[in-house]
DNA sequence: GCCGATTATTGTTTTAGATCAACACCACAT
DNA sequence: ATGTGGTGTTGATCTAAAACAATAATCGGC
């Protein structure tokens, strides 16, 4: 008899639309990859779907026990953290297929808090029951030690960009990392738009809005990218990654 | 057959005198910490004790392939990520009883470069062996998920540092940091070492090695340190956590 | 379709920490 | 004891981005 208290808060549509791991049109980066079709049931039959989230709802909150896991089914969340002075440091913005949560595990708590960018979907996974899981399934466990291993270097990235870049490369590598994420999930590459306002953007890498807003103009101006607000579009990538690593 | 080409270079003393997972001393912080005296000869038989590192040798290199992550027996060691542009980004520092290697595991190379600070003893744990112990040990797998939900937690900790605090802030939250771990050590929290340069602390903090000898004169001036080169002493511990807040 | 609120942009001034520079100190080799 | 190279400290100047300020554009609600 398993708890899962974080859970009440996200009511549950247990039956929506032919929505299960097997044929979720994330599988091929979401947790299903790690697994074989009959696998995938099992895993199905602990991954709880949440009604639909509307913008700025949280996910869960800093020191709430932790229970579970989620998987981004459709839509975008922030996770950040507060500093004893009460400002807000976003430590990442999380696309669907991606997972929020493995900050919670190593002291049964939430650290960070997670917010909805936008209207968002999620999948829950308990973590007791995921963990049973692995025991039956190595591969499972495998593949999410890989996805926290991920979570690591990709926070150490930001590490380097924070301690080491100039304004300009900041945002430059921002905008090819999104790049690179959509076309993960099949999305343009070169055309898209910004999940995030130009504070959060700015919030996560270090910078005023002030900032953001300068240098996206001044990029923009030099023929990298064409703006809109959160539209964007790439017009010369290979220059922009020039432009992430030096300047 | 599981084969172990990293360890090559870290040439094996197997019976180095009484040391084993049970009785280290550093078995209350390490990853004996999880399991039964039964189990922990289970560990004990995977661990591999290398020979003493002199200081400044590597562990492990980024794009090595990934095969061990390691437990520090003595000594101190340091991560970095090298820039396109040829920079040291230092990610962690570690001491006795932690384990690097983790951010391996995700694209089955290191990301990370790996070298000792000082003379070093090191044990190694195949990661394939220690996965497979681990189905057998549901207890080691839920440690290991916690140390790695702490390590991610760690680097966002850092991220927040880099993006909001001052020079002040960082330098005084690096001491009580380095001091709340010699404490965990059963070493005094008061009066201790540095394991590295001012060049390194610098370059982990984001600041530059005279901002560094700067500030830590101003709190020494202030009353809340004395310090001779590595030499630390905190004096006024309650006022260090104030300044690490504010200013 | 209009109003108020939020979000984004652009201009001007200020500042924390970088950079450049000089020197002190310590360990070790000759 | 004396030079030499590394490491740490302190001083003077410079600069990238912050802070402050003022509009401009966009969005949500009626």
């Amino acid at each position: 008899m398993k708890s899962s208290t974080s859970y009440s808060r996200h009511k549950e549509c247990p039956n929506q639309a032919g929505v299960n791991c097997g044929d979720c049109r994330l599988s091929g980066i979401c947790l299903p990859v790690a697994l074989q079709q009959d696998d995938i049931i099992k895993l199905d039959e602990i991954v709880k779907r949440s009604r639909v989230l509307q913008k700025n709802e949280y996910i869960y909150r800093s020191m709430d026990s932790f229970t579970s896991v989620f998987a981004i089914r459709s839509g975008y969340v922030k996770t950040y953290q507060v500093t004893e002075s009460g400002e807000e440091q976003i430590t990442g913005f999380y696309f669907p297929g991606e997972i929020i949560g493995l900050d919670g595990i190593g002291k049964n708590h939430y650290v960070n808090n997670a917010k909805t960018l936008d209207s968002t979907a999620l999948c829950e996974i308990p973590f007791s029951r995921f963990q049973e899981l692995t025991m039956e399934l190595p591969q499972l466990q495998t593949h999410f030690f890989q996805l926290m291993s991920q979570e690591i270097t990709a926070d150490q990235e930001l590490i380097t960009l924070l301690s080491k870049k100039t304004a300009e490369q900041r945002i430059s590598t921002f905008l090819l990392t999104i790049s690179a994420r959509n076309s993960r999930r099949q999305l343009s590459a070169k055309s898209f738009s910004l999940p995030m306002s130009r504070t959060d953007m700015g919030n996560f890498l270090g910078l005023t809005v002030e900032t953001v807003s300068r240098i996206m103009s001044k990029i923009a101006k030099a023929g990298l990218i064409k703006h809109h607000n959160k539209d964007i579009e790439i017009l010369d990538i290979e220059q922009l990654k020039i432009t992430a690593n030096i300047n």
